[in-house]
DNA sequence: CGATTGCCTTGACACTGTCAGGTCGGATGA
DNA sequence: TCATCCGACCTGACAGTGTCAAGGCAATCG
């Protein structure tokens, strides 16, 4: 599959069809390079160690997350506040829901560490600065306690139906979709003060 | 160090200290059974393999914290529904950043498969059943979209900043307390209503 | 044409979790 | 009392891992 292809990117792909296929603990440097045709030793040739390997595929994941989030951003205009806002939300829970494999090493420092790896940094960096954006959208403003309010929202919803408790209370795919698409619109509806007091 | 003490208390006193000194990385069965001054076969007679011996420290974190959830939800009286919303939140992020390695494998489920261990699933249901008291006395009812609505919160917070991004954002234990703080106390003040919309 | 360099290989090392089998002292039952 | 059993621990081995060291081999370059 793809033989001619670099042999870095190969490497790349067989990791991530790897870790979405089989989970973190069956992505060895050794099984990789075994499925990509080549001695163990290979990869040692394009990437300083197995946590680099891992890096670029946090990188590319946090890329592909903030361009979702940018991209609700900007329906803020044809959606409105509310319909933009629930976007951003489902766009990251989405991500989450999607990856689960990615998402977790982006969120997991004792296997990826961000601060070893500056073009990840800067890409969580980009994606944490959408949330931002959106946050300004939203209230007008962006402090530290908004902006960690909103993202923990959907961070905690994302991490507790993937690895939490929330996953198995929900069994199947159907079952949380639409208890992801009722819990957001709940969040949405109380951070834009329509939900009812108690 | 308490050398005539059962092995098996020895092996799990061991594991966590391992675990919050060294990380999850490190905790392996042979240097386990190293400090605990035994060969390394020696555990595998108290426990049927590595992932029964975290998964005791699951149950022990779990049982924990379900037992400060408890105590935040029977303050209700004497600290009134903000105050004990206030104290229930901070008692999981706390626990959480006080015990971060056993926070981190009680929601890793490639470290520990609740599934596959009763003790830890029971001691899990506990604990969410505290957050549901919580949200009962909060709104009066506990469906879905609410009870998850708050979990998300507080877990959300304590992932990301103990592995997420708040935590490189937030320097010393100092400002992440003054973080967890201010966050929380935004956050109950929007659910109690009383935050300014927007 | 000889030297260098990029890409890949084989071989080895220490370390891991786990299976199989042995040892030894104390409890048990005839 | 003595044979037997059994719990608690040990030694040894195996396959698998990440990583270091060294070699081969074709293309490129001075």
């Amino acid at each position: 599959m793809t033989q001619d292809a670099d042999l870095r990117r190969r490497i790349l792909d067989a990791s991530a069809e790897l870790l979405e296929s089989e989970g973190l603990a069956a992505l060895s440097l050794r099984e990789v390079a075994r499925r990509a045709g080549v001695s163990h030793q290979a990869p040692y040739h394009h990437f300083k160690d197995r946590e680099s390997i891992l890096a670029e595929l946090v990188t590319e994941g946090f890329e592909r997350l903030a361009k979702r989030l940018a991209h609700a951003n900007d329906q803020a205009c044809a959606l409105g506040v509310r319909g933009a806002l629930l976007e951003s939300c489902r766009s990251y829970v989405g991500f989450a829901l999607g990856y689960p494999g990615r998402f977790r090493i982006m969120c997991r420092p004792e296997v990826v560490d961000l601060a070893r790896f500056e073009a990840a940094q800067a890409a969580s960096d980009q994606a944490f600065a959408e949330l931002e954006r959106m946050v300004v959208l939203v209230h007008g403003r962006a402090d530290d306690a908004l902006v960690s309010q909103h993202w923990a929202q959907v961070h905690g919803l994302a991490c507790l139906i993937l690895d939490g408790g929330l996953g198995v209370r929900l069994p199947g795919a159907r079952a949380r979709r639409d208890h992801v698409r009722q819990s957001l619109e709940r969040y949405v509806d109380t951070v834009l003060g329509k939900a009812a007091a108690p």
